[in-house]
DNA sequence: CATATGTCCTGAGAGC
DNA sequence: TGCTCTCAGGACATAT
């Protein structure tokens, strides 16, 4: 379940990872069925050993770690702040890790960093040797790009990723969406039109907007994209702030293996039945759309 | 093209 | 108690 807040708290969580070279890749020993690591994990390990992280992005819903030959030097055929990209994808219970896992069981992934000048002053350095890749259900995948096929991928004409949620303006969303006959909760899902918005922020985003999940997009009108759009960040940085959601499966987790918070300040996900804290009145409903549960106050949301 | 549905996967919890 | 069943929802493939 990891959605924006999630990864961009892991992403924050390994920032300590730039400027390290990388000394080795590998799969985990997992007994489990592999995940997906794109290219095969031994050409994969050559392309990567030996070269530097030089900055850590989060694109939509995944963590990217961008490397170069040179520490601190950039592509120069591009803006891009890397030649290669290790997009790390966690899917449903996929965990970005500094070290410490859950289990060892679900570990499929390690990036090695080469030690540091050891001792200053006496003092041992307390950086990371190692970023894990984590993920007990085994849905996430592990993939290098080149610089260009990142920028196919995931660059800004690119169809499969739309405009990062937390940079969106007024205009940005509402062209892209209100032409649409979908329901606002299922089109916010949707990572081409806005990215990084998963089931359970959709949710919260839309309590927050007083707009009716099975509102239809093109029946929206300009008050409401405006409250949307007002909300979308608000919602976000808010999680962003108590470092994600640890529902009560315990699944996610932070860099450092330690649960977020925000599950304690959700006004509606999965709350059926209580009050809705956004306007004390109206009782938190479930309800299922294309396949996923949905929860709305049908007091303060109105189409 | 837009939209809807099925699939992957594991572990928790329900029900008998 | 231990079995079987259902459900959770990321991204993507396939169908309409």
């Amino acid at each position: 379940m990891p959605e924006l807040p999630e990864v961009e708290t892991m992403r924050r969580g390994i920032l300590s990872i730039v400027g390290r070279q990388i000394a080795h890749a590998e799969r985990a020993a997992c007994k489990r069925r592999p995940i997906a690591i794109r290219p095969r994990i031994d050409l994969f390990r050559r392309r990567v050993e030996g070269k530097t992280v030089t900055a850590i992005e989060r694109a939509g819903k995944r963590v990217v770690i961008w490397l170069s030959a040179i520490a601190g030097k950039s592509a120069d055929t591009n803006q891009l702040p890397g030649t290669q990209a290790i997009v790390i994808e966690p899917r449903m219970t996929g965990l970005v890790l500094l070290g410490n896992p859950p289990t060892q069981e679900h570990l499929r992934f390690r990036l090695r960093f080469r030690k540091t000048g050891a001792a200053t002053n006496g003092r041992h350095t307390h950086d990371a040797n190692e970023v894990l890749f984590w993920d007990r259900r085994g849905l996430g995948t592990v993939s290098l790009l080149s610089a260009d096929e990142f920028a196919a991928k995931y660059g800004g004409e690119s169809k499969t990723l739309g405009p990062d949620a937390l940079r969106l303006s007024v205009s940005e969303l509402k062209n892209r969406l209100h032409s649409s006959r979908r329901a606002i909760k299922v089109a916010l899902l949707d990572q081409r039109a806005i990215a990084g918005i998963g089931n359970l922020y959709a949710s919260e985003i839309l309590n927050v907007a007083g707009i009716h999940p099975a509102a239809r997009c093109h029946r929206l009108g300009r008050e409401q994209w405006n409250r949307l759009h007002a909300a979308i960040p608000l919602v976000l940085e808010e999680a962003i702030r108590f470092e994600g959601s640890t529902l009560s499966d315990g699944t996610y987790r932070n860099a450092l293996n330690e649960s977020g918070g925000y599950q304690n300040y959700h006004r509606v996900y999965d709350r059926a039945g209580q009050t809705c804290p956004t306007c004390g009145r109206g009782t938190v409903r479930r309800i299922v759309q294309a396949q996923r549960s949905t929860f709305f106050c049908p007091h303060c949301q109105r189409r």
